[in-house]
DNA sequence: CGTATAGTTGATTAGTATCAACGCTAGTGG
DNA sequence: CCACTAGCGTTGATACTAATCAACTATACG
């Protein structure tokens, strides 16, 4: 809670900024992009045209990208970074609805805005595509809406399995839960699955499980005490015993 | 949860023992259906392609149409009666992640098969699409795929608010917000908001809920008792002050 | 009419939240 | 370079919501 926004800055004064910066890592980007995110199997010359609606940020820690209710104008990619995905309530109880990474795609919304806030957790850098723009590009390239509909059949089944785990699990099995997952696509990236990083803080692991901060700072520490994890350093997680880790998550 | 399930009946045989009761009642489905669901904006020759690979069946109460883990093979479209879509933890623990009603889709998976277990609450008429065909079809008819697409976006929005429930609102939040969206969807299709139907158990509830069985009915209780609604038969809730219960559900 | 199931209510417990204090780390300014 | 401060994280004591255990009632069913 408490996050304090930073003054709405704007989106293209960033990249204006930054361009120089971004010239180089955006062109590793545009390759790192099109194997993991929407720009997948399309042919060079669809990467092209969807380069045409495209347009480079780089942002701080902890900014607003948009909040809930905002006119849905633009689709996002995290081309580097990581983003929080939160809803709230009127008294400022906070549920965080995932954290994403390079790769990853937001933005998706109803005529009512957007149904989420989207706020940076370390500085990172977004590729941000025109709402109505990529709409008619999808309507000429059949393979992108493919890709569109599949990345929302993903977040649709993580979101039911994170029902499951709001509804369901208990405090250690939700931590667990996170760990694992964390793990996992660490090891998909090719990172090492039994480091895991924690970029995030406690407060956002706690909005991100439905717990409360000390909660989630008490089990950590029940965990390592348990020999189940490390905590060598601030933002950093050892998974020594991977195989316990994921009976628990599973709720065994 | 202790569901008994019925034994595998075969859908196919069931729609033979009840094709006589289904022949009039799928012609005015076909309407009904393309007015609400996935058929909605498609062309009369665009609904005939797609009845070609459609296949009726009436199942009985408490039917399990497919379970989370099986190979993903038919998209279903409800035409009448309930459904309930739910995951289970290995020991038994079980989140609904949704009911659903008259007009609703389900049958969505990943490679790895459903992503949940669906469950007639009602004696329950569906429609069954072959996920091969109406792929095809989806490619021919691109308006299909929008319509997909669109209520997929739907689900994930549904599914996104059901976290902020399941992770930050209280029994009355919870309860309150449940009936709200009853009402409002009962609204939709023209009946009375003051008045909803509860076809399905207690039970049930709390595994939507995220709580227990006693913990909903001392919730129904209290609220009944504050005059916020009235529980006139089983299976019906009079909604007696709106203003209240919406106010609650939002978390005020 | 008897039995099984669903729902309600009460007593007690348990898990997590809340309240509070303290330590650690990092950034700030003298 | 070092004290100072602010924010984050951890730990402890206590409170409270909802879970559990148990009994009872109402309803549906054969």
């Amino acid at each position: 809670m408490g996050s304090l926004h930073m003054p709405p800055l704007d989106f293209d004064g960033h990249k204006l900024e930054h361009v120089a910066d971004l010239k180089s890592p955006s062109c590793r980007n545009c390759d790192i992009v099109r194997e993991i995110a929407f720009c997948a199997d399309l042919s060079h010359d669809e990467v092209k045209r969807l380069a045409t609606v495209r347009c480079h940020a780089a942002l701080p820690a902890s900014y607003t990208v948009f909040r809930e209710g905002d006119l849905v104008d633009n689709v996002y990619s995290i081309s580097n970074g990581a983003v929080k995905l939160y809803k709230l309530l009127p008294d400022g109880r906070r549920q965080i609805i995932g954290f994403l990474f390079s790769g990853d795609i937001f933005g998706l919304g109803t005529d009512d805005g957007y149904c989420y806030t989207a706020e940076t957790i370390t500085p990172t850098q977004l590729c941000r595509f025109g709402h109505r723009k990529l709409d008619s590009l999808m309507e000429a390239i059949p393979r992108l809406e493919r890709r569109m509909f599949s990345m929302a059949v993903r977040d649709l089944v993580a979101a039911q399995e994170q029902m499951l785990l709001l509804g369901r699990k208990t405090a250690r099995e939700k931590v667990a839960t996170f760990l694992v997952k964390l793990a996992q696509r660490a090891a998909k990236i090719g990172h090492s699955p039994s480091e895991v990083a924690l970029p995030m803080s406690r407060a956002d692991i706690a909005d991100y499980l439905g717990l409360t901060i000390e909660t989630v700072s008490r089990t950590f520490t029940q965990l390592k005490r348990d020999n189940i994890i490390g905590l060598p350093a601030s933002g950093h997680c050892l998974l020594n015993d991977w195989q316990a880790l994921k009976e628990m998550a599973e709720g065994a």
